[in-house]
DNA sequence: GTACGTTGATAGTAATACTATCATAAATCA
DNA sequence: TGATTTATGATAGTATTACTATCAACGTAC
């Protein structure tokens, strides 16, 4: 299978780590104890111990904690993008253009030999519990006009097009998109930690009873035959 | 007016700030600096210095920084819900409870006089910036396990038993309800900062336009007539 | 073979999130 | 009134974090 790379804006790194040995390997451990330790009790000082590496030499990668946090959830953000693409490249219909979209942005997803040096799996619940820590901050204005937020903005404004596609007298397609994709991570996070606030939790397997809630959601609310 | 006090659970405080002169300022001001420096920015030294009171009296009332903020955030949701049982309580019909409590959740709200030592502006400030920090941590279940997020989810069944009167057969109300909740500070908060996420950004008041888009949203998706 | 770029090693700093101890003033109770 | 809790203040101290700075060593490229 061919190795790909996925461009991530510049802003979000010094040096970029997809270019050195040392790069990858803060990117694969950052995942890995990010995902263990919660983003909070993760320090660039454990993860310089782990790679047998130092906090300077990190620092040389990435600012700061933060942006490396921004850079691995727009990593994946990036990634769900491509992978839509090749799932909807030979569905002329845009309702399954749509269902398909949700299909890949509610599934658990497995290693993508594309790109070896990254564990999809655990980036995905990094993306299930973190995402939001991307930009519910101070410096929000900052970094939006730095374009760190581009990833996701470009997944969402997909997402629009798609639904104003489907139904172009709809007023909020963005305001829906960004709700959908919001509530995709989000009510999985629910049914693990706060069941009693999704119906979710209840199914055997919450990622389809996940897909099943959006679908109907997303549907229902841009049905024109009301 | 009255001046009430809400029932807020015991393990978010250690002594309860709504019995002392000290306990009272250490709430008000606290609203204050978080609300304008943000939850990171925000310590309880400044707290302390702004206050004319030492770091160690705080800490008599609150374990930590993150707890008080559960605490403001989970006095915005009971109060929320005291208020909307006002509201609602001479509507018999479902449908107009439910747009009744969608306005109320989506209302840009102004001081309200029975709770005199709370900025509830300021505090709506804070809820629509950082109400996620609240569960997003790694003790999620620990603390869930104490109670501590009782108060939203309250609110949230509230909203799911409202959604199953209109509509028995839905099947998700309690996930609809907590996507309609989160995505009502969720928008507010993108309206501002991340306006290409929502067409919430471009209307003359967001508010309103938030009302729309969710009123909308929640009515299409639990319609039977489909 | 030299120059440059990358990494490692080490040190240091300001701020944070606490914890502990003791003194003092005020409120409570007998 | 006097004794005793209780609340707060004053002060000090600690481990950790999030950096920044400097210099040495190593490898590669020209």
């Amino acid at each position: 299978m061919t190795v790909l790379q996925l461009r991530i804006h510049e802003n979000l790194y010094i040096k970029d780590p997809q270019s050195s040995t040392l790069g990858k390997k803060i990117v694969a451990e950052a995942i890995k104890q990010i995902d263990l330790l919660g983003f909070e009790a993760f320090t660039f000082r454990k993860l310089s111990l782990a790679i047998h590496s130092t906090e300077a030499s990190i620092y040389r990668y990435f600012e700061n904690k933060h942006r490396l946090l921004i850079y691995l959830i727009t990593w994946y953000w990036s990634w769900l993008e491509y992978r839509i693409q090749l799932v909807t490249q030979n569905l002329p219909e845009p309702t399954d253009r749509l269902k398909a979209v949700l299909k890949e942005i509610t599934n658990r997803h497995q290693q993508d030999d594309s790109f070896p040096d990254i564990d999809e799996n655990a980036l995905n619940r990094i993306v299930i519990a973190e995402s939001d820590k991307t930009y519910r901050i101070k410096q929000v204005d900052q970094y939006n006009e730095d374009g760190l937020f581009r990833g996701y903005k470009s997944l969402c404004s997909y997402l629009a097009r798609l639904i104003s596609e489907i139904n172009p007298s709809y007023k909020y397609p963005h305001a829906l998109a960004s709700t959908v994709l919001e509530a995709s991570t989000q009510q999985l996070f629910f049914a693990e930690h706060l069941p009693s606030l999704s119906e979710v939790s209840q199914s055997k397997d919450p990622y389809v009873s996940n897909y099943n809630f959006l679908q109907e959601l997303i549907f229902q609310t841009i049905d024109t035959s009301a």
